[in-house]
DNA sequence: GAGTTTGAAACT
DNA sequence: CAGTTTCAAACTC
């Protein structure tokens, strides 16, 4: 298993990636370069997931339009720079596919022309295959075309491929696929230098809930005309389309600001995870980018190039599909800035998750920091929303792309569930992380030549490459540039891509750990699904720790000495969670021992399949949507305590369940009372909260209007003047003339009526030295 | 908060 | 598959 590389740590960006919101944010300077906003500005908080974008693309889109390009750059490795953020991998998508195209094979591979402004131009073909695989193939870094001329040396490798692939719960067939032709026509897209494997990203879509809505076209907004798609998909289609959307705020060159918006359609098999219902698929992770659409349609190159210039704007955010789906994936990809044109570039991190829940992440690029010698700037933010249909769990599912990436910050907001990933770039996190460091970079005695390139696969800022990838992949020397950087080979990986077989069929239930593997023949590149506390756990132990890989070999040393902590007993472990703020000790169940953890999850894995799988799920048809998978075993507690599983779901004990006197089903009448006994202590709870909240409002009321009456003395009320001294004299006095009386042998309705008196002059004293006080206070005032 | 009870998971 | 052990959460005091 390789790991990151360390020196990647130095390129980290500072851009905080907002994942409920997918925006991607491009400054694009255009003549003169503006400094780029800084950081994380004001444009996460202005984005708005309602806002209307300029432009979409969409991947088989519905309309039949043909303009569209979308050309997808991961970060390559390159020799000049030793950071593999520097290039990127490129990766073309040329949706101007019909929605029937996504069914059908297109044995010709339509060429897709980029023109990254000034960067570079890139025709990728990609045909939606019959298998509805879509294939996206990697441009070269500035590929060959560029780099050549500068005689850089380029990243050779043929250029990872992007497959997107739809997968039903019930392991249904891909949806859509991007199947990798091999034709190539444009200009740019691979160099010679095949030697390299391509890298292949697969998307994995997992069916969508039954509940998700028929996804029209692109859903995309105004977006849709601009694309040409005037078509809009119908839901009758076999394989309804899910989009992604990435949204992109640009600074035109002349223009304004504007927001991108990138789609990706991609088709769903109507076997939604849930066979119940016909599912339409739907646009979860859709991505709203604030802005006003402006622009018309164009080809866009998402491509990862070098980030030259200051003025690329840094943050970019991907939206996360809405909470609402069941489950998410957190996709984390990274793309590096192109050195650009200031046209449109947008380096595309595709990445995809599996899992549930997707959570894009994206890698935004530092405002600041643009190498000195290149000539054009942009900085490229990758966006990538992912909708995924959810089933069941609600776990998260991480899935990095093993091409190269920009080290991940991830920040955990608690009580969210979304994943905030820092993604920086190596151009922008330090200002030296540049080609312009002579020994490092080759690139940067060249000053003419872009610096970017595209070349750097993807780096995954986790785990996941399959071993066996690793070294098929690995040394191949790209060019002569000694130092250089890897190629796909590079890529670190953190966790172990060990290919667990007995669960890959099953996408919806993929334990954390599993990964991913490129469909047939697609390529060396796999997905490890992750819980995305593993994300967490790689922002938060030290990324160089992890880059290296010897540090992978020191963990498993340790895993010799220390107990193992990981097993079934951890709540964390067992549901696919890293431990974060629990008690446990020696855990194990941490980045830093994720060789240790991967065996357990093997382990567990291989005594028990469906270890990781969540309890709770469906039942059979007919009955009660949620039950126990293996239901539960109680023998004292009659199910009616939180020590029976069902009980604690709350949900009542099926027949599968080998409890003993249980009394946890529908008619029983212990559970009855129960639940009435724990109604009404519900409804006293909450309504001695309600009468706590009353009261405090109150007094809180009560203070606030009687302030203003006394502005001196801090608005004291008239009872704040009946201090226990106050009340003591006032005691005092009654008491005296209680004695008083008894001594004069009153009759006790004359001593009542003298206490009484007295009282009252006692209060009426209060009152005149209140009085006095308030008077004073707003004289000496 | 300490001790007990309980049942899931691991182990044999 | 059954019995035992281990463990951590739930529960009680």
């Amino acid at each position: 298993m390789d790991v990151v590389p360390s020196e990647l740590n130095s390129i980290l960006p500072d851009e905080i990636m907002d994942t409920e919101a997918i925006v991607m944010e491009d400054s694009l300077p255009v003549a003169s370069p503006a400094p780029a906003p800084s950081g994380v500005d004001a444009t996460e908080t202005s984005v708005s997931m309602e806002t209307e974008v300029p432009e979409i693309f969409s991947l088989c889109s519905t309309a039949t339009s043909t303009q569209m390009t979308l050309a997808l750059t991961t970060p390559t490795t390159t020799d000049s720079v030793p950071c593999t953020m520097n290039s990127g991998t490129q990766l073309l998508l040329t949706p101007s596919v019909s929605s029937s195209q996504c069914h059908t094979p297109a044995p010709a591979p339509k060429p897709t022309t980029l023109v990254a402004g000034g960067l570079q131009k890139l025709s990728a073909p990609f045909t939606l295959s019959a298998n509805h695989q879509l294939i996206l193939n990697k441009v070269g870094s500035s590929s060959g075309v560029d780099a050549k001329s500068h005689g850089t040396p380029l990243l050779k490798h043929e250029g990872q491929k992007l497959v997107v692939t739809t997968i039903s719960k019930g392991g249904q067939p891909i949806v859509l696929t991007l199947p990798h032709t091999a034709a190539k026509p444009g200009t740019v897209v691979r160099t010679g230098d095949a030697t390299v494997q391509p890298q292949q990203f697969k998307v994995v879509a997992i069916g969508g809930r039954t509940e998700l809505k028929p996804v029209v076209g692109v859903q995309t907004v105004s977006t849709a005309s601009q694309l040409g798609s005037s078509s809009p998909q119908t839901a009758s289609q076999n394989q309804q389309l899910k989009t992604v959307q990435i949204t992109k705020k640009t600074v035109a060159s002349t223009a304004g600001p504007m927001v991108t918006k990138f789609i990706i359609t991609k088709a769903l098999s109507s076997k939604g995870l849930s066979s119940q219902t016909s599912v339409s698929p739907v646009l979860t992770g859709r991505v709203l980018g604030q802005g006003t659409p402006v622009t018309p349609p164009r080809t866009i190159a998402i491509a990862d190039t070098l980030n030259s210039a200051s003025q690329s704007v840094p943050t970019s955010k991907v939206a996360i599909s809405p909470l609402m789906s069941p489950s998410k994936l957190t996709v984390v990809s990274m793309a590096s800035p192109s050195p650009g044109s200031p046209q449109k570039t947008v380096s595309l991190p595709l990445s995809v998750a599996l899992g549930q829940q997707i959570l894009a992440v994206q890698q935004p690029t530092s405002p600041a920091k643009a190498a000195p010698n290149q000539s054009t700037s942009q900085t490229v933010k990758p966006v990538q929303t992912v909708a995924v249909g959810g089933v069941g769990t609600s776990q998260f599912k991480t899935i990095f792309p093993l091409a190269a990436t920009p080290s991940v910050q991830q920040i955990q907001v608690p009580g969210s569930r979304f994943h905030y990933v820092r993604l920086v770039t190596a151009t922008t996190a330090s200002g030296t992380a540049h080609n312009s460091s002579p020994s490092i970079n080759s690139a940067s005695s060249q000053p003419a030549k872009p610096l970017v390139v595209n070349t750097a696969p993807m780096r995954m800022s986790v785990p996941i490459v399959p071993a066996q990838t690793v070294k098929q992949v690995v040394p191949k020397p790209l060019n002569s540039t000694a130092q250089v950087v890897p190629t796909q080979t590079q890529q670190r990986l953190i966790m172990p891509a060990t290919p667990l077989p007995q669960i890959q069929p099953n996408l919806t239930n993929l334990p954390p750990g599993t990964v991913l593997t490129s469909a047939p023949g697609v390529g060396n590149v796999g997905y490890a699904v992750l819980p995305a506390q593993y994300v967490t756990q790689v922002s938060q132990s030290s990324f160089v720790t992890l880059a290296s890989s010897a540090s992978y070999s020191t963990t498993t040393g340790i895993q010799t000495q220390a107990r193992m902590p990981l097993n079934g007993y951890c709540d964390c472990f067992a549901n696919g969670e890293f431990c974060s703020n629990c008690n446990c000790t020696n855990c194990f169940n941490n980045l830093e021992h994720e060789s240790e953890r991967l065996k357990a999850i093997k382990a567990c894995l291989d005594r028990n399949p469906e270890a990781f799988k969540p309890k709770i799920g469906k039942g059979k048809e007919g009955e009660s949507d949620r039950r126990h998978s293996k239901g539960c075993n109680c023998k004292r507690s009659g199910c009616l305590k939180n020590y029976c599983e069902c009980y604690e779901a709350k949900i009542m004990c099926s027949s599968i369940c080998k409890c003993v006197g249980c009394k946890n089903f529908e008619e029983s009448p212990e559970r009855k009372t129960l639940m009435h006994l724990a109604d009404a202590a519900e409804v006293r709870v909450q309504q001695q909260t309600a009468a706590k909240t009353k009261l405090s409002s109150q007094i809180s009321d009560l203070l606030t209007r009687t302030t203003p009456a006394l502005p001196c003395g801090g608005g004291r009320l008239p009872y704040t003047f009946v201090t226990k001294e106050v009340a003591e004299a006032t005691c005092d006095c009654l008491m005296e003339q209680a004695e008083q009386a008894e001594l004069s042998s009153q009759p006790q309705a004359v001593a009542e009526r003298v206490i009484l008196e007295e009282f009252g002059r006692c209060l009426m004293r209060i009152i005149s030295s209140a009085g006095k006080a308030k008077m004073d206070c707003s004289i000496n005032c």
